[in-house]
DNA sequence: CGAGATTCATGTGAAGTATACCTTTAGGCTTAA
DNA sequence: AAGCCTAAAGGTATACTTCACATGAATCTCGTA
């Protein structure tokens, strides 16, 4: 009886593809980090007085998506939490990425979640902050003497919620006695230390650190070493990853990008049945995962976003003439109306296609028509191929 | 003809409101001794 | 009397509204050459 199910399942599988594919999964930290010597060093250096229990000082990384910045910040965590384990010192040192929505977006979430990080049962809402900041300093006071806090894509949470955080995550080694806390912050904005209070920014970057993007050849490097071990034998030739390699080059250097591209490839041609991975599939990969992104972040939008969007999406379809806030309003409005649906104000509805602008949705780009007013112009930047699929998911979810 | 004033349609910021949760607290009920 | 439950009171975050002021170039106005 096993012997057969372990036929069916094998048949099943049929796996010719991957021999471990978490290690093409972005969230992977491998052994040994290719090309990025410097930054552990440095980093490494930067931190290395936390294994005295004395306070590092704070750092600021920053460099395009995919170079490495958490990647080299994660293994010099773990490598210090090791040392640090063997020499029984009472350090701790958390990572939260302050991109995840439920996590890290409002002062009082990042809070929480470090809190959570103690063991502490925090609820979503409902404690005043203060109280938080309270609980922090006497947890860090009581249990730790060393605290470093790694703030991933700080600067998607500044530019939500300000700088003020910072500044009184700055300020509470002030009030702490036996112990100390240290901030890493980690951008992919170059531009955004620059935005900071002049006073968060001298006390936050403190020492700062650029990651240059890895060229064509690095690239190439990592792909290699990371397929060597992901891919079974002779699944993957050269070809394709030099190809993938070229691609995130592109892509100002995005490893992140590179890897994710080889695995859908591989993806692809483990459901194609196939016994290797070919350019062709590389190619689809790239279509499919720019999809996949579109549709998954229209898809987990709120539905008066969908009213929005579907108004632009109507527009857009029989437009004559560029298309404006005003525009916009005028047919959700008029959309609501038919659906008995409560309207949003139009200052609402703008601040949704500045958010549709953010994320990529839209383009839209504040313009004066002289005495035609002030507006937006708004464009949808949604591949042609895509709009049917994203109408229908609409509809879908509006019940039209 | 050209400099300044005017104007339009929204952008944008601040402050207020409604709702959904959360903790704390006091009162009432149960229970065990 | 101690323990437990519940409802009310007092907070906060979030999404949205209201109000008010800011914008920036096309257009208008008017003085001047």
């Amino acid at each position: 009886m096993g012997i057969k199910l372990d036929n069916i399942f094998d048949a099943f599988s049929k796996n010719f593809i991957f021999r471990n594919k978490n290690i093409l999964q972005s969230n992977y930290t491998p052994e040994t980090i290719l090309h990025r010597d410097e930054q552990i060093k440095q980093v490494a250096s930067i931190l290395r007085p936390a294994l005295r229990l004395e306070k590092p000082s704070n750092l600021f990384l920053y460099g395009l998506t995919g170079t490495g910045k958490t990647l080299v910040v994660q293994y010099v965590r773990n490598q210090l939490l090791e040392r640090a384990e063997k020499q029984k010192l009472n350090l701790k040192i958390e990572y939260i990425n302050c991109k995840l929505k439920k996590v890290g977006d409002t002062e009082y979430r990042i809070l929480a979640e470090l809190l959570r990080k103690f063991g502490e049962d925090i609820p979503f809402t409902g404690l005043p902050t203060g109280q938080l900041y309270q609980k922090f300093t006497e947890l860090i006071e009581n249990k730790t003497q060393l605290f470093i806090i790694i703030l991933d894509e700080i600067d998607q949470a500044v530019r939500r919620i300000g700088d003020g955080f910072l500044y009184t995550l700055t300020r509470i080694n002030s009030e702490l006695k036996n112990s100390q806390i240290s901030l890493i912050g980690i951008s992919n904005d170059t531009k955004f230390i620059d935005q900071l209070d002049p006073r968060i920014k001298s006390s936050l970057s403190e020492e700062e650190l650029i990651f240059p993007p890895y060229n064509a050849l690095q690239l190439k490097d990592v792909l290699a070493s990371r397929s060597k071990t992901a891919f079974k034998e002779g699944v993957i030739g050269e070809g394709v990853i030099n190809k993938c390699a070229a691609y995130a080059a592109l892509s100002h250097g995005d490893a992140r990008r590179a890897l994710d591209l080889l695995r859908v490839s591989g993806e692809l041609a483990e459901r194609r049945g196939a016994k290797e991975v070919t350019e062709k599939d590389l190619d689809e990969a790239k279509e499919k995962i720019e999809k996949d992104r579109i549709l998954d972040l229209i898809k987990t939008q709120p539905k008066q976003f969908h009213f929005v969007l579907y108004s632009i999406l109507l527009l857009e379809e029989n437009k004559k003439n560029k298309i404006f806030t005003g525009d916009i309003y005028r047919t959700y409005e008029k959309l609501c109306k038919n659906m008995v649906i409560e309207c949003l104000t139009q200052r609402r509805v703008g601040d949704i296609i500045a958010e549709f602008d953010m994320v990529g949705i839209v383009n839209a780009k504040v313009i004066s028509k002289g005495r035609g007013g002030r507006t937006r112009e708004i464009k949808l930047a949604i591949p042609e191929t895509l709009i049917p699929k994203v109408k229908e998911i609409l509809e879908q979810s509006l019940n039209i």
